[in-house]
DNA sequence: TCATATATCTGACTTTAGTCAGGTAACTGC
DNA sequence: GCAGTTACCTGACTAAAGTCAGATATATGA
C-alpha cells in the first residue's frame, strides 16, 4: 500500500496537479469542483446550491476562515455566487455562475484528457484491467475509512438515515411512514440506548441502534444505503452494536426484521444469531432473532 | 480514473501527509526517503551513496536549488552526509548517516502502522482484495507512465540498458561478453540508425535499436527488464521501433533472436513477422523473421 | 588552452496552505 | 426576551513549497 502510494502519487498525483492549469491554486479548484460536483445531479438531492458548511465537512473538516477566504477569491473571480440561506440567516448558499460552471467543465475536460493522455499506452484490455483494480480499490478504501459514531436519533445525519431507511422499507413493503413518525424516540438515547450512525465524507451510508426492550438490549433501525451493500459494513456496524449492548450490561441481544429482507437474515445467521419465537407484536416483523453475547 | 483519484487523495494521502510526524516537512522527508531507498540494496546496484541529481530526475525535475536548500536542512540534522564525487568533481554523493537510517526506518514504520490502522476496518480477505487492487494498478500505471526516448548509444542509460542485455544473453547462454565490446556501435546512430530507451523513474527497464543493414531495417538489442515482462512493453517499443524504421525510408524489418527466447518468439509472430531463413552469419542466432511494414 | 557546458550552491523572492483569535449576525431553548 | 450557540467572516500570522537569477568550481571538446 505505502509502495502504491509512493508511486502512484509521483506518477498520476502529479496529474490531478493539473487539476489547476486553470489559473486556480490547487485548494480554490478543489472548492470550486465541490460546488460544482453538489450542483451535479448525481445523488438524489440535486439542489444547485451548497451551504459553505456542507463544502467544509465535505472536504474533511477545512478551516472555515480559509474556505471563507477562497469563497472571496471565487466569488471576486466571477465563478460563485454567494446568497443568505433564506431557511436560516446564517448559512450562506454558495452556487456557481455560468462562468463558474464552464471553469468547472473545463477542469473535468482537463482531467479527462490527461487521464486519457496518461492510459494512451495502454492497450484496451490493460485499461480495462486498470479501471477495475481502482475501483475496487476505491471501494474498499472507502469501506475501511468509513467512520463510526454515535449521535443523538435527533440529530440531522440519523433523521436523514431513519428517512431512507422508513422510506425504503415503505417502498418495499408498500406502506408509508409519516414524516415526523421517527423523530424522536427516546429509548434510543442514553442512559438505556444508542444510535450510530456510519459516515463517509460526512454522508450517512450506514444506521442501527440499540434499546433496551423488556429486559434485553434490542437492535433496531439497522440499515446500510443500498450503494455500500456487500462490503462488510452491516457486519462491522452489528459488531459494534453488540459491543454496545454488553457496555449496556446486556448478555443478550434480540431483534427482529422481515422475511424479504434476506441479506439481512444472513447477515445475523453469520453473526450467530439464532432464530426465535415472536417476542413483540411488530406488524411489519416476520422474522425474530436473539444472539447470547460473549464477555469481552 | 478521476474518481477514484478525488476520493483517494482525500483519505489515504492525508494519510500520507504523516509521512511527517517525523519534524520534517513532507519535502524534505520525500528527500530523507529517496536517499534512503537508492541504498537500500533492491535493485542490483545498492551504492549507499546517491548523487544530487539522482534525487531530483526522480522526484521528477525538482529545482536545484530547491533541493540543495533541503540538503542542507537535512545535512544540518546530521542525517545526511555529503562528499565530493571522486569521479567528477562537480557532483556530490550524498547518503544517509546512522541516525539518517535511523529517521528513515522511523517513516517506515509510520508509514506502516498508518495503513495498518487504516486498513484495520477491513476483513482478511478484504485487505487481500485491496492489496491485489492496487498491486495491479501499480504496475499498470508504472507501464502507462513510462517514457520512450532515442537516446545514444554511449549514454549512460544505453551502456546500462545494454550492460544488463548483454549479461543477462551471457547468463542464460553461457558465455560472456567483454565489457566494452558493446560500447560504440556507430551503426546504431543516425543517420541511419537509432537506439531507444523506455525509462521508468529515471532507470532503463527496456531498449531496442534500429539500424540499417543490407538494404533493410534491422531490430537489434530488443531488452526488457525481467521485473517487466509480460506488461506489453516489448510490443510497445516494437511498434515504435518500426515507426522509425519507416521513417529511416524502409519498407522492410528483419531480425534475429534465439530459440530459447520463446516469449520474445512469440511477441514477434504476435506482431505479424514471419519466419525467414537465416540472413546473417550472427552465430547466437537461431531463428530469424522479417515484416513488411504498412505505410503509416 | 580556452570557450563552453555541467553540477551544485546561495540569496532574494512569491505563492499556497493553513492556523488562530476574535467579531457579527442570526438562530434556539428556556 | 435573553443567554448561549452557530455559521460565517476578517485580519494577522506562519511555514512550506517552489521559482529565478546569478555565482563558483569542475569537466569537456576543439
Amino acid at each position: 500500500m505505502r509502495k502504491f502510494n509512493m508511486s502512484y502519487v509521483r506518477r498520476v498525483g502529479a496529474l490531478e496537479d493539473s487539476f489547476l492549469g486553470s489559473g486556480l491554486p490547487y485548494g480554490t479548484a478543489r472548492i470550486l469542483y465541490e460546488i460544482g460536483l453538489a450542483a451535479q445531479p448525481i445523488s438524489s438531492a440535486a439542489d444547485p446550491a451548497t451551504t459553505v458548511q456542507e463544502i467544509r465537512t465535505r472536504l474533511g473538516g477545512l478551516d472555515s476562515g480559509y474556505v471563507s477566504r477562497m469563497l472571496r477569491t471565487l466569488e471576486s473571480k466571477g465563478y460563485v455566487a454567494t446568497e443568505r440561506d433564506p431557511a436560516d440567516g446564517r448559512r450562506r448558499l454558495v452556487r456557481l455562475t455560468e462562468d463558474g460552471f464552464k471553469q468547472w467543465d473545463d477542469l473535468e475536460r482537463r482531467s479527462e484528457e490527461h487521464a486519457r493522455l496518461l492510459l494512451d499506452p495502454l492497450t484496451p484490455r490493460q485499461r480495462d484491467r486498470l479501471n477495475e483494480a481502482l475501483a475496487t480499490a476505491d471501494l474498499l478504501v472507502r469501506a475501511a475509512t468509513i467512520t463510526l459514531e454515535r449521535v443523538d436519533p435527533s440529530d440531522p445525519m440519523a433523521q436523514e438515515a431513519m428517512g431512507r431507511y422508513f422510506a425504503e422499507i415503505g417502498d418495499r413493503f408498500g406502506f408509508t411512514v409519516g414524516d415526523e413518525g421517527f423523530g424522536d424516540d427516546p429509548t434510543l438515547r442514553p442512559p438505556n440506548g444508542a444510535f450510530f450512525i456510519a459516515a463517509s465524507d460526512g454522508a450517512p451510508v450506514a444506521s442501527g441502534a440499540v434499546r433496551e426492550f423488556d429486559g434485553t438490549a434490542e437492535i433496531k433501525r439497522m440499515w446500510v444505503d443500498p450503494a455500500w451493500r456487500g462490503a462488510g459494513l452491516g457486519a462491522r456496524l452489528l459488531r459494534h452494536l453488540e459491543a454496545e449492548a454488553l457496555r449496556l450490561g446486556h448478555r443478550v441481544v434480540r431483534l427482529d426484521t422481515r422475511d424479504v429482507l434476506s441479506e439481512a437474515i444472513g447477515m445475523y445467521e453469520r453473526a450467530g444469531y439464532q432464530r426465535i419465537d415472536r417476542y413483540n407484536d411488530n406488524p411489519h416483523a416476520t422474522h425474530f432473532f436473539r444472539k447470547e453475547l460473549a464477555q469481552a
